[in-house]
DNA sequence: ATGCGGACCTGTTAGC
DNA sequence: TGCTAACAGGTCCGCA
């Protein structure tokens, strides 16, 4: 049962951000949009015959289109006439990792009843969002933390590493567009490049940067996790 | 409440 | 070279 909605004429009047999901918002509601692993929006010209795993258009008044593409479909596109930030999807998300809101101290008092690994803690969207699992193992890395340590013993001046690690990193690949290992591009069509600053996502069985031990690799909740047993404990 | 496994779907790559 | 299986950047859901 599909819900209709007649968005003839109506005004975008902000495209925002909140974690991974992006909203679109008009008069009438809001329309919410995550690209899960492998989509994109466009725009176009209207005249553009639709490709393959293309499924949605906008068409625009300037003769463009806003076109949604996603071969493996795990994104999704919804409506929501009421606050959109009071969606079920939305409303329990933790705080956007480069803001004032994410700091040691929530991390922290956060972990505290938590037994679960602390890549899994720091993945988890109700922890902190934003952090997928390429920028988990980074973030481990870089604080010197094992993946598999369990989040509540993690010491508060670990967390202080912690915290600081996530915040670069992100920031480092946000600056140079993002991770690219297949076929991500950005709006113009272009790879982002912090695949090649990757130190241990994808380097599983190569030399550890600092101390040159093999990289391990593990599965964490069927993810891949590649760490260094030297340097992370 | 928390933690874990399974699910969603298709394309690409690794391995036989 | 060709087929098959495993795996992939995300996140929700249901069950224990």
């Amino acid at each position: 049962m599909a819900l209709k909605v007649e968005l003839s004429g109506e005004v975008i009047s902000s495209i925002k951000r909140r974690g991974k999901y992006l909203i679109f918002h008009s008069r009438l509601g809001s329309l919410i949009s995550h690209l899960g692993m492998s989509g994109s929006f466009r725009i176009l010209s209207n005249s553009t015959a639709p490709k393959k795993h293309d499924h949605v258009d906008f068409i625009l008044e300037n003769g463009k289109t806003l076109r949604y593409n996603d071969p493996r479909r795990f994104g999704c596109i919804l409506w929501e006439k009421g606050d959109a930030y009071q969606h079920p999807l939305l409303s329990g998300l933790g705080p956007e990792p480069l803001s004032a809101e994410f700091n040691e101290d929530v991390l922290f008092k956060k972990s505290r009843n938590r037994k679960t690994s602390v890549k899994t803690f720091i993945m988890d969207s109700k922890t902190v969002v934003g952090v997928g699992n390429i920028y988990a193992n980074e973030a481990l890395f870089s604080a010197g933390i094992h993946p598999k340590r369990l989040a509540n013993r993690v010491s508060k001046k670990r967390y202080v590493t912690l915290t600081h690690s996530i915040k670069q990193i992100l920031l480092r690949a946000v600056s140079m567009g993002g991770t690219t290992l297949r076929d991500f591009t950005n709006e113009d069509g272009k790879p982002g490049y912090f695949s090649q600053s990757l130190q241990v996502y994808g380097r599983a069985h190569k030399p550890c940067i600092h101390c040159a031990t093999t990289l391990k690799e593990i599965r964490i909740n069927q993810r891949s996790t590649v760490y260094c047993s030297k340097c992370q404990n």
